[in-house]
DNA sequence: ACGATCGGTGAATCGCTTC
DNA sequence: TGAAGCGATTCACCGATCG
């Protein structure tokens, strides 16, 4: 038996002699609209996509009948209708232009208001896409509502989609949750707004981008979403907060802005980034992503003898260990997790919580030992 | 100051020797779906709707808790379509059916999560309702993810829409103000889940409805956009949390529910409640004491970054910031309060006040920053 | 009587690897 | 490709029970 199981193999690193030239479009902003520039880029390529769609309903360009829906009530919001329409249509070619250069079990991020998040997330079901979260964003310090007519829209949505149901993208549970002081990272999200001196401003000081989005929100997606060395894209580039974070972050990005104005305060602004070294963006992972330890391995290793008694935490239940590194208790007989799933009289069990040996005057969990194996492992 | 504005006449009260019988169906429960029960109702007849339709929500096979408990899911009969087509032609029937019964200044809040919530936004615009704000709910005791998958899916969203951009709702912004402490009521609200004695269970003591909504949250809907002597419609009335508000708040209510049980529990539960006696229900709103401030913030904020190395106060220990938020001291990683008791050999530690930083020339404590963002999120 | 502990539960689209 | 095995995974709140 081989104690030791390879995990999962690393891509090449970038700068193996056997890996191909970096891609032109690497840490670059393509410039133009976002279905055209996306052209450049091969299918399947990027990691992770982080998109601030417009929410302007004028748009120009190409205007679609509407469609068969027969809603009399609606005769006279024609322009109205119109509008939505363009931005449905438009909405559509660009999802699909993104769903093109994303990998199988890559993940989107959207964001928008109520203005127009409630027509992506219809689009993205619509083409398919399986939605894993939506998120709030809290405004600390949102703009008042000065009529007095309505709420204070103090928050905006986000929504995390990948390409289908079956994909298994990246999502780094560990990391958040040590980043959120051991509780599970939740769907709401306060951040306050981007000011100060994150605010780029032109010399005339005043800021240059309308909605220039705070890089703790990106700094979050990217923390959750992606590892180092993955690509990331943003297909409305803007001032470049993704761009800007990935690179602080060790990930690599692809932009697409129409803009030349942003394009180039984008550009100076990554320049001036420092990226961080390598051990501070290593990711803090749990047993999921750890090498799997065969519980024979603690017989093998000498934490264990054959013999050894094993109890349940409440010493309701006793086991024996074999030689083979099976449990036998009564007439029950396997693995240490089927054997505490049966005394219990339950479907599953995690056996190396469950069984615990006599450690002086009290007990501890078998796993204690797993993890002296793997600290041993690393000396 | 009045808590309620009565700047807008009353509807003539029910006992005008003047006015007509009252309808047969105020303040009563129709069995049947909403789109035939509604017919009953005149054109222009309610003030308020409050509709919370099926989430249409595709579960998968069963969820089992981490103690092997099963969760007790929501996959009632009701609850299931074929398709989005299936729900969307469901969705734009029962929102047509309601619309005709709405004033023209009326107002509907419609409640969902983002297995429907899209749709139903995307359909309301398509009808011609306007928006006039999304608000979330933030669930302060939510389920927690126990696959460790994704987000924890701490809110729900409500849609508040009007028949026409030229609607002038109900709105009273003076009362929710003063409930707010004089801060404008914002487009998060932050409410516990129904549980507890005011949840309604059968006879076995099991839950009569899975998704029984909280009274502080029709509490907030109905204040906002309804006066007394209002006429409110929920069109999937459930167990009657809308009529039992409306009642206690002095509201008049109209419900449909197709389900016999969950009418005769509505019945029960309206008929024992006391009008009038609104200054009882405790609304849960406010500010809450202090929020939380993961360590990961400061990172976000750029207080700190990726790499800076932190010391205990005697300078004994050592350790370095990771992108994630996490620690590493030695062998030890894991968050600012783990990695703390574990230098220390000791059970725990709070890292806020362990862990310093070096300031000029002396040592603050990284509470320090955090305090620095509290200041931030309050501007 | 009062605090500590334990058990239950809430709209949930909630595995991965090997044979 | 399907079946079986391994073994990872939870937060806030409420009410009952225990000491």
């Amino acid at each position: 038996m081989s104690v030791l199981r390879t995990g999962v193999s690393f891509a090449a690193p970038l700068d193996s002699p056997f890996q191909e030239a970096p891609a032109p479009w690497l840490n670059k902003i393509l410039k133009g609209d976002c279905v055209s520039a996306l052209e450049k880029l091969p299918s399947r390529s990027v990691d992770l996509v982080f998109a601030d769609p417009p929410y302007n309903l004028q748009l120009g360009g190409d205007l679609h009948r509407p469609d068969q829906s027969k809603v009399d009530a609606c005769d006279d919001h024609w322009d109205q209708f119109e509008s939505f329409e363009a931005y449905d249509a438009f909405t559509r070619a660009w999802l699909l232009a993104v769903r093109r250069v994303m990998k199988p079990d890559g993940s989107l991020y959207v964001i928008g208001s109520y203005h127009n998040i409630f027509r992506v997330g219809a689009i993205l079901q619509d083409l398919g896409f399986w939605i894993m979260n939506d998120i709030v964003w809290l405004k600390s310090n949102p703009m008042p509502n000065f009529r007095g007519k309505r709420f204070t829209n103090a928050h905006e949505t986000m929504i995390w989609a990948v390409k289908s149901k079956d994909a298994k993208p990246t999502f780094n549970y560990d990391a958040l949750k040590v980043f959120n002081e051991d509780l599970q990272m939740r769907s709401d999200w306060h951040l306050p707004l981007c000011t100060g001196a994150e605010r780029l401003k032109d010399g005339k000081g005043q800021k240059v981008h309308p909605t220039q989005k705070p890089e703790s929100l990106l700094y979050r997606v990217l923390t959750a979403s992606s590892k180092p060395g993955d690509i990331v894209l943003d297909p409305f580039f803007g001032t470049g907060t993704t761009g800007a974070v990935a690179k602080k972050l060790g990930r690599n990005f692809v932009g697409v802005e129409r803009e030349q104005a942003y394009i180039e305060a984008a550009e100076a602004r990554i320049e001036a980034i420092v990226s961080g070294d390598a051990e501070a963006l290593e990711m803090h992972q749990g047993k999921r992503a750890q090498k799997r330890i065969p519980f024979g391995t603690l017989l093998e290793a000498g934490l264990l003898t054959p013999g050894a008694k094993l109890t349940s935490a409440n010493g309701k239940h006793l086991a024996v260990v074999r030689a083979d590194g099976s449990l036998k208790s009564g007439a029950h007989t396997g693995s240490i997790h089927k054997v505490g799933a049966l005394v219990q009289g339950q479907e599953a069990c995690n056996g190396w919580t469950f069984w615990h040996i006599e450690d002086g005057a009290r007990k501890a969990p078998i796993d204690d030992l797993r993890k002296e194996i793997r600290s041993r492992l690393q000396a």
